[in-house]
Formats: C-alpha cells, sequence, structure tokens
DNA sequence: AATTTCCCCAACCGCGAAGTT
DNA sequence: TAACTTCGCGGTTGGGGAAAT
C-alpha cells in the first residue's frame, strides 16, 4: 500500500512565516539538507505543513534567490519564453538565475501582462490585438458615436483613430464581404491561425500586383509547445530564425522538408516577428523585415533555441552566463517602467503602421 | 490627516504526474 | 497492477503598503 499521509493539516500554522520559522528552516536545511518535505517540518519542529516548508524554502529563503527589480534583459527573456512556453513558468524559471517560477509569474502578471495589454499586445498570443482594430464593430457600436473613439487610451497610440478614415474602410470593406467571406474561411480552416479577418483583407486587396499576396501578410501564428512535437534529432534550431515572413516561410519549408516535418504545418506557419522589434534591440528596431531579425535574442548570452528551452528539466536549471553583453541599441537596465513603455508603444506603433499601411489603404478607395 | 482605492507579492489551493508499496 | 502518497506546477487569493482622493 502506499504511503502515510504527507501532514496531518490540522494544528498546522497557515500564512505568513515569522523570522524565527524561516531561521528553523534554514538551519535544518543547512544541516540536514532538503528532500524529504513530509517529514521535514516536524524534524525541523515547524508547525508547517512540507508543501508550505518547500514553497517557503524554493521561493524565498534558498540563499542562490536573487532579490530585486527585473533587468531589461531578464524582462526581455521572460517574455520570449512565454511566446514559446506559455505559463510554464518553472520552464521560465530555470532559464533566469536565482528568480522563482513564482516571482515571474507574479511579474508577469502585474507588470509585463499589462503593459502588452496596454500597448495592444495580446499577452497570450503575443501578437497585437487585432480585435481592437475591428473596424466595422468599432463603427456599429455606439462607443464610436459617444466616446470620439477614444482608441488611444486602449491600444496607446494614435494613427488609427481618425474616423473617416474608419469610415471609409468599413465602406471598402462591406463591399468586399463575400470575397473577404471566401478568403476568411480558407485562411482560417486550420486552428491557432491568429490573423485578422479584416487585416487579411484589405492586404489582399493592397497586394492586387503581388502574386501571392498572403505570403504577405504579416499575421502571427505561434507554434506551440505541442506542435513543436519532439525535438528532431535533438535540433530544433532551424525554427529558432524569425525573418521576413516570405523568405522565412520558404526557409521553413525547406526545413521542413528535410526533416520531415508534416506539410500541412509548414503551410499555415507563417512568423511572428523577432520581440526585438517590440523591445528594440540593433537594426531589427530599424527595419522589422529585416533577414536579420531572428527570434534568437540579440543579447550573446541568451540563445533560445526551442531544443534548449524544451529540453531543460526545471528542476535543474542550466546555468545562464550572467555576463550580458548585448548589442541593444536602448538600455533599459535603469530605466522606468514608463520609459520601458513609452518605448514598447513605440514600437507596436511602427509595427501596426507597417501593416496597414494607411495611405496605401486610402489610395485603393 | 483620514479614508478609500489600487497594486504587489507571499502564500495557499487544487490538480496531475511521478514515485512507492 | 492498483492504490496511495509525494512532489511540483499553475492559478488564485488576500494582507499590507503605497498612492490617490
Amino acid at each position: 500500500m502506499g504511503r502515510a499521509p504527507c501532514c496531518d493539516k490540522n494544528g498546522l500554522k497557515k500564512g505568513p512565516w515569522t523570522p524565527e520559522e524561516d531561521q528553523k528552516l534554514i538551519d535544518y536545511i543547512q544541516k540536514h539538507g532538503y528532500g524529504n518535505w513530509r517529514t521535514l517540518p516536524k524534524n525541523a519542529g515547524l508547525q508547517r505543513c512540507g508543501k508550505s516548508c518547500r514553497l517557503r524554502w524554493t521561493n524565498y529563503l534558498r540563499p542562490d534567490i536573487k532579490r530585486g527589480r527585473f533587468s531589461f534583459e531578464e524582462e526581455e527573456t521572460i517574455i520570449q519564453l512565454h511566446s514559446i512556453l506559455g505559463n510554464k513558468w518553472s520552464a521560465i524559471a530555470a532559464r533566469l538565475p536565482g528568480r522563482t517560477d513564482n516571482e515571474i509569474k507574479n511579474y508577469w502578471n502585474t507588470h509585463i501582462r499589462k503593459r502588452l495589454l496596454r500597448m495592444g499586445i495580446d499577452p497570450v498570443t503575443h501578437s497585437p490585438r487585432l480585435d481592437l482594430l475591428d473596424i466595422s464593430s468599432i463603427l456599429n457600436s455606439s462607443l464610436y458615436n459617444s466616446s470620439q473613439m477614444n482608441m488611444s487610451r486602449y491600444i496607446g497610440f494614435q494613427p488609427l483613430v481618425n474616423p473617416e478614415l474608419l469610415r471609409l474602410a468599413t465602406s471598402l470593406l462591406s463591399s468586399q464581404r463575400e470575397t473577404y467571406n471566401h478568403n476568411y474561411i480558407h485562411q482560417n480552416a486550420h486552428e491557432n491561425q491568429l490573423c485578422h479577418p479584416q487585416m487579411i483583407q484589405h492586404l489582399v486587396q493592397s497586394n492586387q500586383n503581388v502574386q501571392n499576396p498572403v505570403e504577405d501578410i504579416p499575421c502571427v501564428q505561434f507554434p506551440n509547445e505541442s506542435q513543436l512535437g519532439e525535438p528532431i534529432n535533438g535540433d530544433l534550431s532551424n525554427i529558432t530564425t524569425f525573418s521576413s515572413p516570405s523568405s522565412q516561410i520558404s526557409e521553413w519549408q525547406q526545413s521542413s522538408a528535410n526533416t520531415g516535418m508534416p506539410s500541412s504545418y509548414t503551410e499555415d506557419y507563417v512568423p511572428l516577428p523577432s520581440y526585438s522589434t517590440y523591445y528594440g534591440s540593433d537594426q531589427t528596431l530599424l527595419d522589422p523585415s529585416s533577414e536579420t531579425s531572428t527570434f534568437q535574442s540579440n543579447n550573446s548570452n541568451q540563445n533560445f533555441g526551442f531544443a534548449s528551452v524544451l529540453s531543460t528539466p526545471s528542476s535543474s536549471p542550466p546555468p545562464l552566463n550572467s555576463n550580458s553583453t548585448t548589442t541593444t541599441t536602448y538600455n533599459f537596465n535603469n530605466s522606468t517602467e514608463d520609459e520601458r513603455e513609452s518605448y514598447c508603444s513605440s514600437m507596436l506603433k511602427f509595427e501596426i503602421q507597417d501593416i496597414l499601411d494607411v495611405n496605401e489603404f486610402i489610395g485603393n478607395l
């Protein structure tokens, strides 16, 4: 039969730890090490359950825990890893020495997530929140008439709030709804398709001279962990590079042909620009479609290949070189959150303007 | 100065995977 | 193999401090 119950919950203390309790736990672990959390509290003279002791140790008392603000590099790392791993906080923490999963989770929820939302970026998909740009629904809503479309409040920038432009856009879109429906159904035949249909509609229109306009649609679709599946021959480096959409698709398809990746997967995949375009690392700042716009961080110490990320056991975080040398143009290490956000907003503005070329939009009317 | 609201983060809870008997 | 426990993870909560009114 199984073991005895972990702990009798009756009579065990809960809530904040006192310095005395902390000291008892530290003393015990320094003497005997940790391992059997079930018996540890009793042996250490603590009126706590093992789970509480483990949490206290791993999240607070561990000597290698780094305290204080997250650096820009750490923040960038978290965002990058989150885009790959989702809410796998322990896996993310394994890549950030001295940071706990709980700390990262809290930081994500209280800082990064909010900032991304303010920037108009969906913190789940890491793509621009195109729902905010759903022109038809905006125009049809009473919000438009009553509040003069104060979109900038929601998405943090101005260029898309021109009601006249939106009206024209809606006119265009409604006249093409039938075509759109066809395209949309076609484009979204696979799950996780994150392209916004109206965006597609516009881009298909504005790229009439392009042989394969869909290729140039900067929509985003991220391979999630399950989609990535097992590393092929232990090497996933072929999917760590995100460059300009059209060139990348061919790269992706080529590499998939080499690796035997299912063709349906390669057809659907449209890469996301590097996160350095959010945060402005070197040349990607100026040219989002640059071939150098790789998913890999420009920080030389943070090479986040999918393989290394996915294969890292959370229980034994591999040490990252903490001697960071970065080519990042903007140094956020000592910046305030506002400064970071301001900069990020301008990045997003660039991105979306690039996607929704307003002049071209008007030119098509 | 007092009160209210907001925000952060340490800690708890529940669940699933892995391990043990 | 089944039954059970332990461990670890991710989601959530609530206490306390800071900021706003």
